[in-house]
DNA sequence: GCGAATCGGACCATTTTAGTCTTAAAATGA
DNA sequence: TCATTTTAAGACTAAAATGGTCCGATTCGC
């Protein structure tokens, strides 16, 4: 019962997208360096994101991804079906209405009013106001000036920069 | 983003238990062909249910599970962290209340807020909610007059019951 | 005290996650 | 046209989680 990092990397990586004005083409590298995600996980999550028409994507030199529409157009609930495919607490919701159980069973009038819930949270946000949220002041950018931030790359992940990039100044946000 | 086995299991097991008379004491066994879990899975099951003081076991001969409480006082938000652990669909919630991502991280408003509707809907059943809804009419035992039911047990496992089982009259329900 | 019955916990197989790597295809620009 | 750059697709892998089994320590009834 956790989101999957395929899961995560997808929203952020797409905040990082939706950052930048509208139409824009970005390469994958420069998303996974600003939001520190592995290179060739992010490439492999977008291109499940292409076919379900979140982004669009363009290859050869210049190209990259772009968002399909607006950010304001794109939901929480969107983009997280599209990399770890439908949400379903329950296990036989997904294919067929009956339950696996005898006789009709309790578990699925639960789960399915837990998974209505998330799916209600998800579907009422969207993707610019993520992107909102996410570091309304531009931290990111003053941190990494500061030579705070060291990027994760593939094969060699910087961890513990928690503390670094916490301290100081940049911590009462 | 889906319940285990084991938690569906424990549940189930809890809903069984829950039929009889307080403090009854019952067999692994005997929960477990009522649902048709497999055997030594939901002993296991039960060790947690036990750490967790949902029921109380007694060993030897004679011995078994019993509730430890009445089952209106037993919630499903605590049978499924018992056995499944917080529920925390973001990671860094579980240790730490800081995210990993720079600058603080959009996904953890987000997740939070879906994680607390979830436990909203499990804090507000009761065991005894479960157990009422589960079969009111003693449709399982009708069935299993009827031999429509094969028993599940250890090593071999019946498959596509789901057929037999709801044809005829019994699918009304 | 003995033996049968039961839980408790170590153990194991399979599936999923979380990535990586390689090859192919497409677009650009020289 | 050709080299370069970029995504597309998919095979491959290590590690963790899941789903389940099995045996031994413990306890009870006699």
């Amino acid at each position: 019962m956790q989101i999957t990092k395929a899961g995560e990397y997808g929203v952020l990586g797409l905040i990082a997208l939706a950052r930048r004005p509208v139409g824009e083409v970005v390469m994958v590298d420069v998303l996974c360096e600003e939001e520190a995600i592995p290179r060739s996980f992010l490439g492999k999550i977008f291109q499940n994101l292409t076919k379900a028409g979140v982004v669009k994507s363009s290859r050869g030199s210049g190209g990259g991804f772009c968002l399909s529409r607006s950010a304001a157009e794109i939901t929480a609930l969107e983009i997280i079906e599209a990399v770890e495919g439908p949400i379903a607490l329950q296990r036989c919701l997904e294919t067929e209405p009956d339950c696996e159980h005898i006789g009709g069973c309790a578990l699925c009038g639960l789960l399915t009013e837990a998974q209505d819930r998330i799916k209600e949270v998800f579907a009422k946000t969207s993707l610019a106001d993520l992107a909102q949220r996410h570091l309304p002041n531009g931290l990111v950018q003053q941190a990494r000036d500061r030579s705070l931030i060291p990027l994760k790359r593939d094969g060699q992940i910087g961890e513990k920069t928690n503390e670094a990039i916490f301290d100081g100044p940049l911590k009462q946000v």
